[in-house]
DNA sequence: AATTCGGGGAA
DNA sequence: TTCCCAGAATT
Protein backbone atom coordinates (compact mmCIF):
# COMPACT_ATOMS: atom_id res chain seq x y z
CA UNK A 1 0.00 0.00 0.00
CA UNK A 2 1.80 3.82 -1.08
CA UNK A 3 0.48 6.44 0.84
CA UNK A 4 -1.37 7.31 -1.98
CA UNK A 5 -3.40 4.73 -1.31
CA UNK A 6 -3.79 5.70 2.73
CA UNK A 7 -7.01 8.36 2.43
CA UNK A 8 -8.83 5.63 1.07
CA UNK A 9 -8.00 2.78 2.79
CA UNK A 10 -9.00 4.92 6.46
CA UNK A 11 -12.62 5.92 4.85
CA UNK A 12 -13.36 2.09 3.92
CA UNK A 13 -11.78 0.90 7.30
CA UNK A 14 -13.64 3.95 8.84
CA UNK A 15 -17.09 3.21 6.99
CA UNK A 16 -17.34 -0.45 7.96
CA UNK A 17 -16.42 -0.02 11.71
CA UNK A 18 -19.33 2.51 12.06
CA UNK A 19 -21.50 0.33 10.26
CA UNK A 20 -19.88 -2.97 12.22
CA UNK A 21 -18.29 -1.90 15.95
CA UNK A 22 -19.27 -3.43 18.27
CA UNK A 23 -20.81 -1.11 21.22
CA UNK A 24 -17.75 -2.40 23.96
CA UNK A 25 -18.41 -0.33 27.17
CA UNK A 26 -15.24 1.53 27.50
CA UNK A 27 -15.57 2.57 23.95
CA UNK A 28 -18.03 4.74 25.15
CA UNK A 29 -16.06 7.48 26.92
CA UNK A 30 -12.63 9.47 26.70
CA UNK A 31 -12.07 9.50 29.89
CA UNK A 32 -8.43 7.78 30.58
CA UNK A 33 -8.91 6.11 34.04
CA UNK A 34 -11.55 3.73 32.53
CA UNK A 35 -10.41 3.03 29.08
CA UNK A 36 -6.67 2.17 31.29
CA UNK A 37 -8.38 0.03 32.85
CA UNK A 38 -9.78 -1.79 30.67
CA UNK A 39 -6.54 -2.11 28.27
CA UNK A 40 -4.73 -3.66 31.15
CA UNK A 41 -7.39 -6.21 31.71
CA UNK A 42 -7.09 -6.56 28.15
CA UNK A 43 -3.82 -7.62 27.90
CA UNK A 44 -3.82 -11.23 26.84
CA UNK A 45 -7.49 -11.57 27.99
CA UNK A 46 -10.48 -11.98 25.73
CA UNK A 47 -13.28 -9.44 25.80
CA UNK A 48 -15.87 -12.20 26.50
CA UNK A 49 -13.52 -12.39 29.68
CA UNK A 50 -12.97 -8.98 30.38
CA UNK A 51 -16.10 -7.27 30.18
CA UNK A 52 -18.38 -8.41 33.79
CA UNK A 53 -14.80 -7.61 35.83
CA UNK A 54 -14.52 -4.52 34.16
CA UNK A 55 -18.12 -3.60 35.02
CA UNK A 56 -17.38 -4.64 38.95
CA UNK A 57 -14.22 -2.82 38.75
CA UNK A 58 -15.57 0.20 38.03
CA UNK A 59 -18.25 0.28 40.25
CA UNK A 60 -15.64 -0.04 43.48
CA UNK A 61 -13.45 2.11 41.92
CA UNK A 62 -15.22 4.88 40.08
CA UNK A 63 -12.20 7.30 40.07
CA UNK A 64 -8.15 6.89 39.75
CA UNK A 65 -7.87 8.70 43.34
CA UNK A 66 -10.86 5.87 44.96
CA UNK A 67 -8.52 2.87 43.39
CA UNK A 68 -5.46 4.72 44.80
CA UNK A 69 -6.77 4.75 48.21
CA UNK A 70 -7.80 1.14 47.86
CA UNK A 71 -5.86 -1.67 49.86
CA UNK A 72 -3.94 -3.65 47.26
CA UNK A 73 -6.08 -6.82 48.97
CA UNK A 74 -9.43 -5.58 47.55
CA UNK A 75 -8.11 -4.80 43.86
CA UNK A 76 -6.75 -8.28 43.99
CA UNK A 77 -9.98 -9.44 45.34
CA UNK A 78 -11.95 -7.88 42.32
CA UNK A 79 -8.87 -9.37 39.42
CA UNK A 80 -9.25 -13.05 41.23
CA UNK A 81 -9.73 -15.05 38.30
CA UNK A 82 -8.52 -12.95 35.55
CA UNK A 83 -5.01 -13.83 35.64
CA UNK A 84 -1.56 -12.56 35.41
CA UNK A 85 -2.25 -10.46 38.63
CA UNK A 86 1.14 -8.78 38.44
CA UNK A 87 -1.07 -6.72 36.44
CA UNK A 88 -3.74 -5.43 38.94
CA UNK A 89 -0.20 -4.79 41.42
CA UNK A 90 0.90 -2.34 38.52
CA UNK A 91 -2.48 -0.51 38.05
CA UNK A 92 -2.50 -0.30 41.75
CA UNK A 93 1.12 1.20 41.62
CA UNK A 94 -0.03 3.83 38.93
CA UNK A 95 -3.08 4.71 40.25
CA UNK A 96 -1.25 5.88 43.21
CA UNK A 97 1.88 7.71 40.82
CA UNK A 98 -1.19 9.53 38.64
CA UNK A 99 -3.00 10.40 41.98
CA UNK A 100 0.94 11.65 43.43
CA UNK A 101 1.82 13.22 40.20
CA UNK A 102 -2.03 15.27 40.40
CA UNK A 103 -2.72 14.68 36.33
CA UNK A 104 -2.15 12.45 33.69
CA UNK A 105 0.66 12.11 31.67
CA UNK A 106 -0.36 13.06 27.71
CA UNK A 107 1.99 11.50 26.35
CA UNK A 108 2.81 8.19 25.19
CA UNK A 109 6.40 8.19 26.46
CA UNK A 110 5.02 9.53 30.13
CA UNK A 111 2.38 7.09 29.86
CA UNK A 112 5.26 4.21 29.51
CA UNK A 113 6.62 5.17 32.78
CA UNK A 114 3.63 4.18 34.54
CA UNK A 115 3.90 0.21 35.92
CA UNK A 116 2.44 -2.74 33.64
CA UNK A 117 1.72 0.39 30.61
CA UNK A 118 4.04 -0.63 27.71
CA UNK A 119 4.07 0.65 24.26
CA UNK A 120 0.92 -1.24 23.39
CA UNK A 121 -1.18 0.10 26.50
CA UNK A 122 0.45 3.58 25.94
CA UNK A 123 -0.42 4.06 22.54
CA UNK A 124 -4.09 2.95 22.97
CA UNK A 125 -4.99 5.10 26.23
CA UNK A 126 -3.00 8.08 24.13
CA UNK A 127 -5.03 7.83 21.22
CA UNK A 128 -8.36 6.67 22.46
CA UNK A 129 -8.23 9.20 25.32
CA UNK A 130 -6.54 11.95 24.43
CA UNK A 131 -6.31 11.62 20.59
CA UNK A 132 -2.97 11.39 20.20
CA UNK A 133 -1.65 10.18 16.84
CA UNK A 134 0.14 7.19 18.76
CA UNK A 135 0.51 3.49 16.83
CA UNK A 136 -0.60 0.29 18.45
CA UNK A 137 0.41 -3.13 18.03
CA UNK A 138 -1.44 -5.94 19.84
CA UNK A 139 -2.61 -9.45 18.98
CA UNK A 140 -5.70 -8.30 16.51
CA UNK A 141 -3.22 -6.10 14.46
CA UNK A 142 -0.62 -7.85 14.70
CA UNK A 143 -2.03 -10.32 12.73
CA UNK A 144 -4.22 -7.56 10.44
CA UNK A 145 -1.07 -5.60 9.35
CA UNK A 146 1.16 -8.77 9.08
CA UNK A 147 -1.55 -10.11 6.46
CA UNK A 148 -1.85 -6.39 5.13
CA UNK A 149 1.90 -6.48 4.34
CA UNK A 150 1.94 -9.93 3.46
CA UNK A 151 4.69 -9.98 5.41
CA UNK A 152 6.20 -13.87 5.45
CA UNK A 153 8.72 -13.21 8.39
CA UNK A 154 8.35 -13.80 12.18
CA UNK A 155 6.29 -11.02 12.84
CA UNK A 156 6.90 -11.38 16.45
CA UNK A 157 10.72 -11.00 15.69
CA UNK A 158 12.47 -7.73 16.35
CA UNK A 159 12.69 -7.82 12.34
CA UNK A 160 9.05 -8.04 12.15
CA UNK A 161 7.81 -5.77 15.10
CA UNK A 162 9.45 -2.77 13.98
CA UNK A 163 7.59 -3.45 10.00
CA UNK A 164 4.00 -3.25 12.05
CA UNK A 165 5.07 -0.81 14.55
CA UNK A 166 6.13 1.27 11.25
CA UNK A 167 3.07 0.56 9.57
CA UNK A 168 0.66 1.21 12.35
CA UNK A 169 2.27 4.87 12.70
CA UNK A 170 1.87 5.10 8.67
CA UNK A 171 -2.03 4.41 8.53
CA UNK A 172 -2.61 7.06 11.21
CA UNK A 173 -4.31 10.42 9.86
CA UNK A 174 -1.67 13.40 9.38
CA UNK A 175 -2.05 15.43 12.42
CA UNK A 176 -2.40 19.46 11.79
CA UNK A 177 0.79 19.66 13.08
CA UNK A 178 2.73 16.96 10.35
CA UNK A 179 0.74 18.00 7.27
CA UNK A 180 0.98 21.52 8.29
CA UNK A 181 -2.60 22.32 7.10
CA UNK A 182 -5.67 21.70 8.74
CA UNK A 183 -5.18 18.06 9.54
CA UNK A 184 -7.98 15.34 8.03
CA UNK A 185 -10.09 15.53 10.95
CA UNK A 186 -10.20 12.04 11.05
CA UNK A 187 -9.80 10.88 15.12
CA UNK A 188 -6.65 8.71 15.12
CA UNK A 189 -7.95 7.10 18.38
CA UNK A 190 -11.19 5.44 15.84
CA UNK A 191 -8.85 4.85 13.80
CA UNK A 192 -6.98 2.33 16.01
CA UNK A 193 -10.19 1.05 17.50
CA UNK A 194 -11.57 0.37 14.22
CA UNK A 195 -8.47 -1.68 12.81
CA UNK A 196 -8.67 -3.65 15.85
CA UNK A 197 -12.37 -4.44 15.61
CA UNK A 198 -11.25 -5.37 12.06
CA UNK A 199 -8.55 -7.56 13.36
CA UNK A 200 -10.58 -9.19 16.25
CA UNK A 201 -13.98 -10.05 13.97
CA UNK A 202 -13.02 -10.39 10.56
CA UNK A 203 -9.68 -11.16 9.99
CA UNK A 204 -9.50 -13.71 12.23
CA UNK A 205 -7.13 -16.42 12.72
CA UNK A 206 -8.17 -19.06 11.06
CA UNK A 207 -10.82 -19.27 8.50
CA UNK A 208 -10.57 -14.74 8.05
CA UNK A 209 -13.62 -13.61 6.68
CA UNK A 210 -12.18 -11.97 3.53
CA UNK A 211 -15.53 -11.29 1.31
CA UNK A 212 -16.79 -8.92 4.28
CA UNK A 213 -13.24 -7.26 4.43
CA UNK A 214 -13.66 -3.69 3.91
CA UNK A 215 -9.64 -3.34 3.27
CA UNK A 216 -9.28 -6.11 1.05
CA UNK A 217 -8.53 -4.76 -2.00
CA UNK A 218 -5.40 -3.03 -0.21
CA UNK A 219 -4.56 -6.80 1.65
CA UNK A 220 -1.01 -8.75 0.59
CA UNK A 221 -1.86 -11.55 1.87
CA UNK A 222 -5.86 -11.70 0.02
CA UNK A 223 -4.94 -10.65 -3.42
CA UNK A 224 -1.76 -13.50 -3.07
CA UNK A 225 -3.98 -16.51 -1.22
CA UNK A 226 -2.04 -16.33 1.51
CA UNK A 227 -4.31 -15.29 4.43
CA UNK A 228 -4.45 -18.50 6.15
CA UNK A 229 -0.35 -18.99 6.05
CA UNK A 230 0.04 -15.58 7.53
CA UNK A 231 0.74 -14.71 10.08
CA UNK A 232 3.22 -17.37 11.24
CA UNK A 233 1.73 -19.35 14.45
CA UNK A 234 3.39 -18.67 17.94
CA UNK A 235 5.41 -21.59 19.04
CA UNK A 236 3.69 -23.37 21.32
CA UNK A 237 4.92 -24.13 25.01
CA UNK A 238 5.84 -27.40 26.31
CA UNK A 239 3.38 -28.29 29.34
CA UNK A 240 4.60 -29.12 32.05
CA UNK A 241 2.88 -31.70 34.57
CA UNK A 242 3.04 -30.87 38.14
CA UNK A 243 1.78 -32.25 41.67
CA UNK A 244 1.34 -30.17 44.27
CA UNK A 245 0.01 -30.66 47.87
CA UNK A 246 -2.26 -27.96 50.34
CA UNK A 247 -3.21 -28.52 53.58
CA UNK A 248 -6.06 -26.58 55.35
CA UNK A 249 -5.30 -26.89 58.78
CA UNK A 250 -8.16 -26.18 61.56
CA UNK A 251 -7.83 -24.92 64.69
CA UNK A 252 -10.50 -25.84 67.28
CA UNK A 253 -13.11 -23.20 66.93
CA UNK A 254 -13.41 -24.02 63.16
CA UNK A 255 -10.74 -21.34 61.54
CA UNK A 256 -8.38 -22.42 59.13
CA UNK A 257 -4.62 -21.27 58.76
CA UNK A 258 -3.96 -19.05 55.90
CA UNK A 259 -1.14 -17.29 54.74
CA UNK A 260 -0.24 -14.17 52.12
CA UNK A 261 1.98 -14.78 49.89
CA UNK A 262 5.12 -12.88 49.43
CA UNK A 263 5.98 -10.55 47.29
CA UNK A 264 8.76 -12.42 45.77
CA UNK A 265 6.22 -15.39 45.16
CA UNK A 266 3.76 -16.41 42.03
CA UNK A 267 0.55 -14.81 43.76
CA UNK A 268 2.32 -12.38 45.15
CA UNK A 269 -0.33 -10.40 47.41
CA UNK A 270 -2.98 -13.40 47.45
CA UNK A 271 -3.72 -15.70 50.30
CA UNK A 272 -3.66 -19.47 50.60
CA UNK A 273 -3.56 -22.40 52.34
CA UNK A 274 -0.33 -23.37 52.95
CA UNK A 275 0.82 -24.86 49.71
CA UNK A 276 3.60 -27.39 48.54
CA UNK A 277 5.31 -29.42 45.74
CA UNK A 278 6.71 -32.66 47.59
CA UNK A 279 8.79 -34.62 46.32
CA UNK A 280 7.18 -37.14 43.47
CA UNK A 281 8.16 -40.03 45.41
CA UNK A 282 5.47 -38.93 47.45
CA UNK A 283 2.60 -38.49 45.63
CA UNK A 284 2.70 -41.25 42.62
CA UNK A 285 1.10 -43.61 44.85
CA UNK A 286 -1.53 -41.19 45.75
CA UNK A 287 -4.71 -42.89 44.54
CA UNK A 288 -6.37 -40.78 41.78
CA UNK A 289 -10.19 -38.98 42.45
CA UNK A 290 -11.15 -41.53 40.21
CA UNK A 291 -10.16 -44.47 42.15
CA UNK A 292 -11.98 -43.30 45.27
CA UNK A 293 -14.98 -42.53 44.33
CA UNK A 294 -17.32 -41.22 46.35
CA UNK A 295 -15.70 -40.08 49.19
CA UNK A 296 -11.94 -39.58 49.52
CA UNK A 297 -10.74 -42.08 51.98
CA UNK A 298 -7.29 -42.23 52.97
CA UNK A 299 -5.00 -45.29 51.97
CA UNK A 300 -1.89 -46.50 52.32
CA UNK A 301 -0.32 -44.33 49.16
CA UNK A 302 -1.22 -40.90 51.42
CA UNK A 303 0.42 -41.97 54.35
CA UNK A 304 4.51 -41.13 53.44
CA UNK A 305 2.96 -37.84 52.30
CA UNK A 306 0.48 -37.08 55.25
CA UNK A 307 3.88 -37.43 57.10
CA UNK A 308 5.99 -35.10 54.85
CA UNK A 309 2.95 -31.80 54.74
CA UNK A 310 3.08 -32.38 59.05
CA UNK A 311 6.54 -30.90 58.89
CA UNK A 312 6.63 -28.69 55.83
CA UNK A 313 3.60 -27.13 57.47
CA UNK A 314 5.36 -26.20 61.09
CA UNK A 315 8.45 -25.39 58.52
CA UNK A 316 6.42 -22.85 57.10
CA UNK A 317 3.95 -21.49 59.41
CA UNK A 318 5.44 -22.61 62.65
CA UNK A 319 2.25 -24.45 63.38
CA UNK A 320 2.35 -28.08 64.24
CA UNK A 321 -0.34 -30.26 63.09
CA UNK A 322 -1.71 -33.70 61.82
CA UNK A 323 -2.59 -34.22 58.48
CA UNK A 324 -5.52 -36.80 58.33
CA UNK A 325 -8.60 -36.42 55.52
CA UNK A 326 -8.34 -35.97 51.87
CA UNK A 327 -11.01 -33.33 50.97
CA UNK A 328 -10.36 -32.59 47.31
CA UNK A 329 -8.49 -33.26 44.48
CA UNK A 330 -8.30 -30.14 41.77
CA UNK A 331 -7.28 -30.99 38.45
CA UNK A 332 -6.27 -27.49 36.88
CA UNK A 333 -5.12 -26.29 33.65
CA UNK A 334 -3.49 -23.20 33.51
CA UNK A 335 -1.36 -21.30 30.80
CA UNK A 336 1.55 -24.31 30.23
CA UNK A 337 1.11 -25.53 33.38
CA UNK A 338 -1.25 -29.43 34.11
CA UNK A 339 -1.55 -29.13 37.59
CA UNK A 340 -2.97 -31.95 39.87
CA UNK A 341 -3.50 -30.29 43.69
CA UNK A 342 -4.24 -32.61 46.15
CA UNK A 343 -6.52 -31.32 48.98
CA UNK A 344 -6.13 -32.44 52.89
CA UNK A 345 -7.09 -31.11 56.10
CA UNK A 346 -5.70 -30.93 59.06
CA UNK A 347 -5.67 -30.02 63.18
CA UNK A 348 -3.76 -28.48 65.17
CA UNK A 349 -1.77 -30.14 67.25
CA UNK A 350 0.26 -26.65 68.67
CA UNK A 351 2.38 -24.22 68.19
CA UNK A 352 2.70 -20.40 67.39
CA UNK A 353 2.40 -18.58 63.78
CA UNK A 354 5.88 -17.76 62.35
CA UNK A 355 6.46 -13.73 62.94
CA UNK A 356 7.42 -11.92 59.75
CA UNK A 357 4.84 -13.57 57.57
CA UNK A 358 1.46 -12.58 57.45
CA UNK A 359 -0.93 -15.26 58.41
CA UNK A 360 -4.53 -15.26 59.94
CA UNK A 361 -6.67 -18.22 61.40
CA UNK A 362 -10.02 -17.24 59.62
CA UNK A 363 -13.41 -18.69 59.36
CA UNK A 364 -14.12 -20.35 56.22
CA UNK A 365 -16.96 -18.77 55.33
CA UNK A 366 -14.68 -15.25 56.11
CA UNK A 367 -12.76 -16.75 52.92
CA UNK A 368 -14.73 -14.98 50.86
CA UNK A 369 -13.27 -11.81 51.24
CA UNK A 370 -9.71 -12.67 50.85
CA UNK A 371 -7.84 -12.97 47.15
CA UNK A 372 -7.70 -16.04 46.25
CA UNK A 373 -5.78 -18.32 43.36
CA UNK A 374 -8.06 -19.80 41.56
CA UNK A 375 -7.55 -23.81 42.72
CA UNK A 376 -7.41 -21.73 46.36
CA UNK A 377 -11.08 -20.74 45.98
CA UNK A 378 -11.96 -24.16 44.78
CA UNK A 379 -10.58 -25.70 48.24
CA UNK A 380 -12.22 -22.75 50.05
CA UNK A 381 -15.25 -23.09 49.17
CA UNK A 382 -15.04 -27.04 49.81
CA UNK A 383 -14.08 -26.09 53.01
CA UNK A 384 -17.26 -23.66 53.65
CA UNK A 385 -19.59 -26.52 51.96
CA UNK A 386 -18.06 -28.79 54.24
CA UNK A 387 -19.15 -27.25 57.05
CA UNK A 388 -16.07 -29.65 58.33
CA UNK A 389 -17.82 -30.14 61.49
CA UNK A 390 -17.00 -32.92 64.32
CA UNK A 391 -13.83 -33.55 65.86
CA UNK A 392 -10.64 -34.48 63.64
CA UNK A 393 -11.42 -34.52 60.33
C1' DA B 1 15.89 -13.35 22.54
C1' DA B 2 13.61 -16.21 25.59
C1' DT B 3 10.85 -16.94 29.59
C1' DT B 4 7.47 -15.90 33.01
C1' DC B 5 2.96 -14.85 34.32
C1' DG B 6 -0.41 -20.20 37.75
C1' DG B 7 -6.84 -17.37 33.87
C1' DG B 8 -10.68 -17.99 30.82
C1' DG B 9 -13.25 -18.56 26.58
C1' DA B 10 -14.40 -20.50 22.11
C1' DA B 11 -14.29 -24.22 18.96
C1' DT C 1 -8.87 -31.30 24.69
C1' DT C 2 -6.33 -27.18 21.88
C1' DC C 3 -5.36 -22.58 20.69
C1' DC C 4 -5.55 -17.90 21.49
C1' DC C 5 -6.20 -13.69 23.99
C1' DA C 6 -6.39 -5.18 23.03
C1' DG C 7 1.22 -7.55 26.74
C1' DA C 8 4.59 -6.29 30.13
C1' DA C 9 8.41 -7.30 32.89
C1' DT C 10 12.24 -9.96 33.84
C1' DT C 11 16.19 -12.78 32.81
Amino acid sequence: MTDADLPAFRAALLDWYAAHGRDLPWRRTRDPYPIWVSEVMLQQTTVAAVVPYWERFLEAFPTVEALAAAPESAVLRLWEGLGYYSRARNLHAAAKAVVERGEWPRSVEGLRDLPGVGRYTAGAVASFAFGLPAPIVEANTLRLYARLLAYRGDPRSSAGQAALWDFAERILPPSPSESGESGSGVDPGLVNQAVMELGGTVCTVKEPRCGECPVSDWCGAFTTGLQSEIPLPKARPKITEVTEATVAVRRADGAVLVRQRDADERWAGLWDFPRFEPPSELTTNVPTLDARQPALPLGDGDTPLLAWLSTAVQEQTGVRCEVGAGLLEIRHGVTRYRIRLLCYGGTRLGGRLRSGATMRWIQPAALTDLPLSKTGRQFATRLADLSWEGDSP
